[in-house]
RNA sequence: GCGCCCGUAGCUCAGUUGGAUAGAGUACUUGGCUUCGAACCAAGGGGUCGGGCGUUCGAAUCGCUCCGGGCGCGCCA
């Protein structure tokens, strides 16, 4: 019997239930027909409730509903048998020798395993971090790349065609607000000392920035007459430190500066956006596409745009701005894409991003936005609806904030005022695996408690090494044994038989339906749980079995379920970007 | 005030298209290295699944309500 490499039990099993659902049923009750995983031995390997749910519609006793059923399968090479347990549980037992299978499954084929078919032939572009680059990478952002990169893995292996893209909101007020920070801190260097607005970049990064130009080009950006730079500041009106204080000093800074504002732009611009990109790379996060904000303006699509939505009459004007009538669409008001003065608003360029977004021929595009951006969905969804695209092509996962917590007082973390943890630092501290892994172990809905004293504290008993540390003993058993591994996959693994053995056995089986879940329902945590339970098992295994024994046949058998495991184990880290040490 | 997310063991969290006796890690107690790596294992205590009402054969999971926490509600991005 040569089981196929992607041999998922659960659809094969659902196909048998629903044809013998067919031979007594004529009509579709809409039921899906799904397993569990039972937690007791004697309720066998797989588990379905399918007669439970038929017996409301079906007016007939759940346990008698079930007999029938399991009658009406058709037979299957895989299975033991058949039971009805309980109320009317259907549960499905492997025969031993399917199971015993696995190992050489597993090692013929090797990185492939785990790798499925759910995504064949389709393109996914997942988008994430798109932190504005302003300042540093942080731990906030961490997560939101963890979970991002570690996804576009999940995807990849189940068969998507993926790109991974980081949007660069390079155009923007936040922009000009580093720019016009770091303007005030090179007048400091050259001994102009302004206010600087509480409200204005704190960050010690902006400083070194400062710097940098100072020593690249002395005061050559000074060269303006004197009384201009000595009204510079009496010419901002606005309460100190308001907002409106910040546009002033923006327009103020443009007006001084002329064209040399550009270069300031490009330079803070260049040196934030390549910080973000070596600390991200450094984390083992890569992306596909940077796409630039600004791009959208130059090449014409936000204009377009906004033309597009204004022959289909989705745009109005009012109070001098120029609105879209997301509340169309069940957003709760109308937003507004054109402001007064005539600048375009993000959402405007948003739409645009969307539609370029669209126009690429990707089946599916799925953004990942910080928690705090929830409601900008409704009028985003709107706009595509607007513009006569298929809104269920875009899905948004949103990734809840992670609260820093330092001497148990939490502390805000905001890139303006300066006060945060950058990923490097972390990384530093526990390591880049200790890193991905603690942010994977949670789902991504889940608020994040990060209590950095603790996670510093706990770099030692992190839940990583405990996987990592069950590949390198797979490694040290294998390199002791010291002969060649590759010839395991012909081992008689029929003399796998105790306990623990056969539900190792099933543990390799599980692999390749936990990636498949994980990519259905977007949710790499789910192997990270795995790769914690499948490293217990293993660990116990490894206390009470000795796999170098004299018996030639056992030892291999041995030897080839702990390689499998192996396997399995730097698979599953592959996919979360942790590293599957040999040693340690 | 309105909207979204959440509340599970001392702590950090899984489990949610309703299913069998609610699970891990950590902390605590006890035991296990002259034998393949003790970054490990074995055993133990620890719970009104925030409270209440409801829906039904069955609720941590669904509905209503209250309490508590996070986030959003801009002509910022």
């Amino acid at each position: 019997m040569t089981l196929p490499v992607h041999t998922n039990f659960k659809s094969h099993f659902a196909e048998l239930l629903s044809r013998a659902l067919n031979t007594f049923s004529n009509s579709d009750l809409g039921i899906n027909i799904e397993f569990a995983r039972p937690k007791q031995v004697k309720h066998g390997d797989y588990s379905c409730n399918l007669a439970m749910q038929l017996a409301k519609p079906l007016r007939q006793d759940p346990r008698t509903i079930a007999t029938l059923l399991i009658n009406a399968m058709p037979a299957s090479p895989y299975l033991e048998k058949v039971e009805v347990a309980g109320a009317g549980f259907i549960n499905l037992f492997l025969k031993i020798a399917t199971k015993q299978q696995f190992p050489r499954i597993v090692l013929e084929s090797s990185k492939e395993f785990g790798c499925g078919d759910f995504g064949a032939g389709k393109k996914i572009q997942v988008e994430f971090v798109s932190a504005n680059p302003t300042g540093p990478i942080h731990v906030g952002h961490g997560r939101g790349a963890a979970f991002g990169a570690s996804l576009a893995n999940v995807l990849t292996a189940a068969g998507f065609s993926v790109t991974r893209e980081y949007y660069v909101n390079d155009a923007g007020r936040q922009m000009d607000i580093l720019v016009v920070s770091t303007w005030l801190r090179y007048l400091e260097l050259n001994g102009l000392t302004r206010p600087f607005p509480s409200n204005a970049y704190q960050g010690e990064y902006v400083r070194n920035m400062a710097q940098l130009i100072y020593k690249a080009h002395g005061n050559h950006y000074l060269r303006q007459p004197n009384s201009l730079l000595d009204n510079f500041i009496a010419n901002v009106k606005g309460e100190a430190d308001s907002e409106a204080l910040l546009d002033q000093l923006i327009a103020e800074t443009k007006n001084l500066l002329g064209q040399d504002y550009i270069y300031f732009h490009n330079f803070v611009l260049t040196e934030q956006l390549g910080e973000c990109r070596n600390d991200l790379m450094e984390f083992g996060v890569v992306f596909d596409t940077w796409f630039s904000e600004q791009s959208l303006f130059e090449d014409g699509t936000v204009a377009h745009v906004i033309q597009l939505l204004e022959q289909k009459n989705y745009l109005y004007q009012q109070d001098g701005a120029k609105w879209f009538r997301s509340s169309d669409f069940g957003d709760e008001k109308d937003r507004v894409v054109q402001r007064e003065n005539g600048q375009f608003t993000y959402f405007a360029s948003d739409i645009a991003y969307h539609l370029n977004k669209f126009q690429r021929g990707f089946d599916r595009i799925i953004n990942v936005w910080g928690a705090d951006h929830h409601g900008y969905i409704p009028r985003v969804k709107g706009a595509i609806q607007a513009l006569a695209l298929d809104p269920s092509k875009l899905e948004i996962v949103l990734v809840q904030f992670a609260v820093l917590y330092r001497d148990g007082v939490k502390t805000p973390m905001s890139t303006r005022s300066g006060e945060f943890v950058t990923l490097r630092e972390l990384r530093q501290e526990v390591g880049n695996d200790a890193a991905r892994f603690f942010y994977l172990l949670r789902k991504s809905d889940q608020h994040l408690d990060f209590d950095l004293d603790l996670a510093k504290s706990q770099d030692n008993d992190n839940p990583v090494y405990y996987v990592q540390y069950a590949h390198a003993r797979v490694c040290s058993v294998l390199e002791q044994w010291g002969e060649n591994s590759s010839t395991l996959a012909t081992a008689d693994t029929a003399l796998l038989t105790s306990t623990v053995e056969l539900s190792l056995l099933q543990k390799l089986i599980d692999y390749p339906e936990i990636v498949d879940v994980a990519a259905r329902e977007l949710s790499p945590h789910l192997t990270a749980f795995y790769l914690r339970e499948l490293a217990g098992e293993f660990h116990s295994y490894y206390n009470s079995t000795r796999f170098l024994v004299p018996e030639i046949p056992l030892r291999l058998a041995r030897l080839a379920l702990i390689a499998s495991i192996r396997q399995v184990l730097a698979n599953g880290l592959t996919l979360l970007g942790v590293s599957a040490p040999d040693k340690m």
